[in-house]
DNA sequence: TAAAAATATTCAAACGTTTTAATAGAATCT
DNA sequence: AGATTCTATTAAAACGTTTGAATATTTTTA
């Protein structure tokens, strides 16, 4: 069947296309009787109006593009994956689309071309996740559109960045140990990206300093940038127990670190949380289903992404580009089973 | 900046926009040395044509659609997030961008109201997962658009569907343990969607048949429509240690039911696989993480959104709904700790 | 070398909306 | 009652492509 026009809808109406469209985008100057006829045949016909004429006029075609790095381990996509959901509901609240785009963020040197699609569909408004290479950046940058990094890993220079504080983590961690009678305490983190890891190990180092603790400097692991989290911390557990000392507690930068952390643990023939206790950061979905369940600081994605895409949509109503930061530190502690008091 | 069209693009190669947009379309009848030309230029300025004017005149938004329930368990969307992964790679190569549509399918009576995106979009296809109400399926139907139903639960009338062979999967399980020497086989199931529901059953109990075993009755663990999986699960697996006999194996329909057994056996003070073994289906991204290992029959999701895009696209490429019905079955039996052998 | 055929390029209409300016009609003011 | 304002409606242009028909150019054929 041929697909209904506004012209179609008009005559049925017995008006002109131009209050069909008066009516639908709820302009006012139209009479209540012809608004009450017109959304009748709308209504009865099933008439959804073509998106694309409209893009074309309006130059908005109401779509968010999020950016999917296809790269990255199957874990970190958890926490991506819980946060695209939230922002799945908060646009189609707002009757936006979401389109996916799929990215291979590589490492920085090598300049990502960005999708066609950014440029072709007219999105009105971008979202990335985590790191992300600097060409993306300024490749944004240049299309002029609203911008957001969410889970921002680095300082950006001409885009919306929401950072979460995991230097506040750190220390709500920390403090969870510590309350719970920890001082011989263990760090595994990483040293990329810049910003996150110097946040958590600064959250770990001045736990320590107020408390007048020392630790061996072989209980502070760093990751380098391009080592595989999960397996990574395994083999820094590794390292920490064949350091000679023995910590009470290990503080993880995040829950990947804390799962390959606990493997190596149980590897060794040691119990956690009786001879070792771990904590994380993030509480992705898993760690609650391994064992011992992860005690963690959990990040509300659902908040973040709340957060995030006001900021979005606030760039977005603005019809302008913006450059605010914020930063999000609603943490609550995930009490489960990995922490034990020697209180 | 005002932005390029594609008169712009024409006037500096000196030729007219027909021309440029043949050369974008790569059709045929344009010299080698103009083409050359326009495409110079294309490259130079960067330019992108508009989206929503092509799809105006094609009546193609070069777009899929995919239906997302919001009304899952998070682990269900474990393996339905691992598709979507492949299905945004598929598309990309094919130049083709996913939009994900929120939906929220509560029971089968009660209709689900479409989201006009897919009407108004011009979508070129859609896909959704499991099971869906039967008033997606014929509202969708109406819309004349190819619909792949990916990991049908259910036998469709007018879309097309690819199949899990979950008899088959089931099969693979039951011989796995029957190797082990296991013939004191439990059966956790769900009753919910009827299809999925008889096949894995009818995999487990020819498997017994054809071995002359016979269980109690209590071995048979079926969940309800509207329970939910992982925590139904712990209680079926309850109800079986309660039954008095006690089995040396539990095959499990699904994943998240196995982790709701192992959490029940292990609470019941029993160990995993000395006291009791447990397989699953899925391989879901967590199995492999709990403890012990989950020992599953993997479904190849990245082969399994392959074979339905191609179904997809077929029917897109022939310009006509289709109504293929496919079936799916590359397994392959994931061997981790959770069966030991009896022999 | 004129006509025919093949090749390369352009014209102009079409796609289905939104929107500005114009029009018609009703209500208000002097 | 004529002029003015206000309200409701519409005509027509615009958005940026694609495409079938038309034109201009070159090559082949007779």
């Amino acid at each position: 069947m041929p697909k209904l026009t506004i012209v179609d809808i008009a005559k049925l109406a017995g008006v002109s296309p131009s209050t069909v469209s008066l009516v639908m985008n709820k302009r006012p100057g139209i009479s209540e009787e012809t608004r009450k006829r017109v959304l009748d045949v709308i209504e009865r016909m099933n008439f959804a109006p073509s998106q694309s004429a409209r893009s074309q006029i309006l130059k908005s075609s109401q779509t968010i593009a999020v950016l999917f790095n296809m790269n990255s381990h199957p874990l970190e996509h958890l926490f991506q994956e819980s946060l695209n959901k939230s922002i799945l509901r908060y646009c189609t609240e707002r009757e936006y689309n979401l389109v996916f785009v799929a990215c291979s963020f590589g490492d920085d040197s090598a300049p990502v071309a960005l999708p066609n699609i950014l440029r072709s569909r007219g999105v009105d408004g971008v979202v990335s996740y985590g790191y992300v290479p600097v060409s993306v950046i300024t490749g944004l940058q240049d299309l002029e559109l609203p911008y957001l990094l969410l889970d921002s890993h680095q300082l950006p220079n001409h885009c919306m960045s929401l950072r979460v504080d995991y230097y506040g983590a750190a220390r709500m961690a920390m403090k969870h140990l510590t309350d719970n009678g920890h001082t011989q305490i263990a760090y595994i983190g990483s040293n990329f990206p810049p910003l996150y890891s110097q946040q958590t190990f600064e959250g770990y180092r001045s736990a320590l300093e107020e408390m007048n603790i020392v630790v061996p400097l072989s209980w502070i692991q760093m990751q380098s940038k391009d080592s595989d989290g999960e397996d990574s911390a395994e083999k820094q557990m590794q390292a920490i127990l064949q350091s000679g000392a023995m910590p009470t507690a290990v503080f993880c930068a995040a829950d990947i670190y804390a799962i390959g952390a606990i493997r190596a643990l149980k590897q060794a023939g040691l119990r956690v949380p009786s001879d070792v206790s771990v904590i994380g950061i993030d509480d992705i979905l898993i760690s609650s289903y391994i064992d011992p369940p992860l005690t963690t600081v959990r990040i509300d994605t659902s908040r973040l992404a709340n957060q995030g895409c006001d900021m979005l949509f606030a760039s977005i109503d603005a019809g302008t580009p913006n450059t605010v930061h914020e930063e999000f530190s609603d943490f609550t502690l995930a009490v489960r089973s990995t922490v034990r008091s020697l209180k």
